[in-house]
DNA sequence: AATAATTTTTAGACTTATCTAAATTTGTTT
DNA sequence: AAACAAATTTAGATAAGTCTAAAAATTATT
């Protein structure tokens, strides 16, 4: 049996290790989770010896094939409400993030395969992001982060990295949603803003903005 | 902040004092949570501290308009989150109660909100249980249970008090569902068995059956 | 009204998840 | 390679919710 703080955990876990294939230091869980060090430890300690993960002391953490599994689904229960929330209980995409943080940790299986039937197995969340299958499969789309991208090329707007209520209102209310054409026009080598075209506009947006864009060529 | 924990007592409270009306004994309330009676005395004593009931050492407890506050929209989303199990997910009417336990817990207005609009503000849940709005009033249904009922007139059945898994199913195999129409058609002093007529059918049930199906005159 | 039975509370302990402060290990610089 | 800095772990505390065993209060019975 698993606690909803060892799911929160791993879920942390799985995102900074890329999908879990990375060594995580200590710090970062920390940090990620809004502990300290000294929690973040403790719980690493725990997830290894359920074999949720693999430790070796100041060595950082990686995530067993079940610890991945666990990830996964917790992650397909939450991309699964939100789009439940924003198709069907006319949520905005800024407001679901943090209802699906408590919803994710609902155990059902019953409960989460006809939520994906009645949603019509929906592909990705609200942020764009892709929803793992039953099995645990997904497919990853080739995107880039606008910061990267070329001038002069059209792109679409396929997801973000900040699913934060701030930033999330600050595309609303500049016209980009998921979707939205995007064609760079000038890097500002000064302070890494961007000048971007939309349909009907022209403007200009931070480095922390262009960094948490994915966009993708069409 | 409340707790999942304190939320469930002061649903078992309110539960057990017949609506927020009689005083509830220390007994009652570890029984109704599967605790012992020590962890109850703490629990009551807490939530006598937080305000949401009155408690004097030995003499039982009561829920305060707050505590009745609390009670009362628990319900209400365990109950719509019931209705949404069967109408929307195909789950049948013993499946829902385990997982509308947990869901019960998860804080948002606007879900809530959407949710009920979402189902078209129902009224009563699967097993036949008021709703309550989003005020906390709900009409309270002129029921009887089948255990005293007159032999002879005609009853719909709206109700059960048990919703256990084996409860339901048992109705479910005997073709006895809300709406069902039921006629007492003896009453056995023996034993206090009930035989009853209903479509196309005469069965007898027992006592614990009897005294866990409401029924209305027609 | 005294005794017995039942109910309720208290005392002390355990678990989970957290914290601060101190100790240890690793990495970086001179 | 020694010293310093940063990252990590350990030690000891705390709060929530639970438990067992024992003490106290209430209720029932003779
Ligand atoms: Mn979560
Ligand atoms: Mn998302
Ligand atoms: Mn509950
Ligand atoms: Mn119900």
């Amino acid at each position: 049996m698993i606690t909803l703080t060892e799911e929160n955990y791993i879920k942390a876990i799985y995102h900074l290790s890329n999908n879990g294939t990375e060594n995580v230091n200590t710090n970062a869980i920390a940090e990620a989770m809004s502990t300290k060090a000294s929690s973040a430890t403790d719980m690493i300690k725990k997830l290894s010896e359920k074999n949720y993960a693999d430790y070796k002391k100041y060595q950082g953490v990686t995530l067993t094939e079940k610890g991945k599994r666990v990830a996964v689904n917790i992650i397909r229960k939450h991309r699964l409400w939100e789009v439940f929330l924003v198709e069907k209980l006319n949520f905005t995409w800024d407001e679901v993030h943090e209802v699906a943080e408590h919803l994710e940790h609902i155990k059902s299986d019953k409960l989460i395969d006809e939520l994906d039937a009645f949603l019509e197995h929906p592909t990705h969340d609200p942020h764009g992001d892709p929803i793992p299958d039953k099995d645990g499969n997904f497919q990853h789309i080739d995107k880039i982060v606008l910061a990267k991208a070329n001038i002069g090329v059209a792109y679409k707007c396929v997801g973000v990295d900040d699913t934060s209520t701030a930033f999330l209102q600050y595309l609303d209310s500049n016209g980009i949603a998921l979707g939205t054409m995007i064609t760079v026009m000038h890097k500002e080598p000064y302070d890494n803003s961007v000048k971007i075209q939309l349909k009907d506009s022209e403007i200009v947006v931070s480095q922390s903005v262009a960094k948490n864009l994915y966009l993708k060529k069409i």
